[in-house]
DNA sequence: CATGCGGGCATCGTATACGATCTCAGATCC
DNA sequence: GGATCTGAGATCGTATACGATGCCCGCATG
């Protein structure tokens, strides 16, 4: 839990050197999120040790701590490798985020101002420019950013926990995932804008759950038809 | 991730033994759970590691990923101590399993065999049973052996962790809650009940989901009426 | 040529050691 | 008397060292 938190802590602390293994910790998750390290990488205790100048114990530290999160496979006296996600992970895990973001929404539902829905709409209208300039990428990113920012204000941090943990288990495949279905991200730009206007209407927060766990349900398929080029 | 699967592997080796890291948090994690080591309680390395029988650093992998549990609470240069549980926490906790229970039991609602809905009538009885020999105790276990009977049919791994997670929360708490409302406790029987009529007669899955969110919400205030007596 | 068997090498798992940091009690100063 | 300083003890954080384990490759054998 509370990876938010541990985070804003080593920093917050401003002067206070962080760990070692705090640093060996950002440091390989931030690779394997952001796809330097592949899955199925092989992370070797020694070489990052030298490579971060310091030695195996704050090393292994850290991997067990990814291992906690589920970002890495450790197997005793063999080894720790990046993490694989097949298809039936990838599935639980956007199932699993259709309902907690659901969850999550309508918990918020009474709380949005309408500075929250003005920046989720602009964020939702940068999505269309970069569909319109076909830059997956940028899409990709600014769809998190409005799920974040729909989702944030939710009052629960346990939900809110347990959907960072599912966006860092995605990261690391939507890393490979850089085509996609154009007609699929219009139609999420588009319903985006529904469950906005949903927010903004004070509908029931019932009915914008379901909104938003459909939303999130219709989704695989673009990661999908990438992950098996030839199912198509 | 995967409490259950590595727990299950570490046995599952027979004659493989187990590491020391392993052995270490399991028992710091059983005695956690079961109240031994009750919140606030200080978890000196030195001192566990002697107990144990092993050096500080596999008693520290141990830590830490009781720390990614959010079973522990660990500051850097002062130690570590087994997480608190606040009201808001607790508050929170219970909120997501209301709503990744019912997540977990609509996904499971076509799946049910008839011996899946017997078995958890069959623990629903002794719990009514446990509650007319006012055993708290083996209520408490009950209820928590009957929505597990519940959960575990559905197919997805990732909200099966989740709940889990909850649920270790919550039993730190549970443990020191052995005074418990009898209404609250009665209804809580019907209500089970009351599910198992509906998984049997093959209802809506959604109408599923929100009776086991509504039974989970309505149960927190047996527990808040024990954390603040002073409260009623 | 296929298969089974060492043996060396890479890597892991943990003990030990020691400097770094915190806590707390007692002394000192206003 | 209360506040602040200081030093000792407790505990943490990490480096180093070394035995244990698994993997891979070459060699012998059928």
């Amino acid at each position: 839990m509370s990876e938010r938190r541990a985070r804003a802590d080593a920093e917050g602390g401003s002067t206070a050197a962080p760990s070692k293994s705090q640093r060996a910790y950002e440091l390989l998750h931030d690779r394997i999120v952001d796809g330097t390290y592949s899955p199925g990488y092989r992370l070797v205790l020694d070489a990052i040790g030298r490579e971060l100048d310091m030695s195996v114990v704050p090393v292994r530290e850290a991997i067990r701590r990814l291992e906690a999160e589920g970002l890495v496979t450790f197997e005793r006296n063999i080894g720790a490798r990046v993490a694989e996600i097949d298809e039936l992970q990838y599935h639980d895990t956007m199932e699993t985020l259709s309902f907690v973001e659901g969850a999550a929404v309508s918990l918020a539902a009474g709380l949005y101002s309408k500075r929250d829905v003005d920046e989720a709409r602009a964020i939702n209208e940068r999505m269309r420019a970069s569909l319109a300039a076909f830059d997956p990428v940028q899409f990709t990113s600014l769809n998190e950013a409005f799920h974040r920012r729909l989702t944030d204000v939710s009052p629960n941090a346990v939900i809110g926990d347990v959907i960072d943990t599912c966006w860092k288990r995605l990261a690391r495949l939507r890393q490979s995932t850089f085509s996609f279905v154009p007609n699929r991200a219009l139609a999420s730009v588009d319903e985006h804008e529904a469950i906005l206007g949903l927010i903004e209407d004070g509908a029931d927060p019932r009915r914008i759950e379901l909104a938003v766990r459909a939303h999130r349900l219709a989704t695989p398929d673009a990661y999908l038809q990438r992950i098996h080029p030839s199912d198509h």
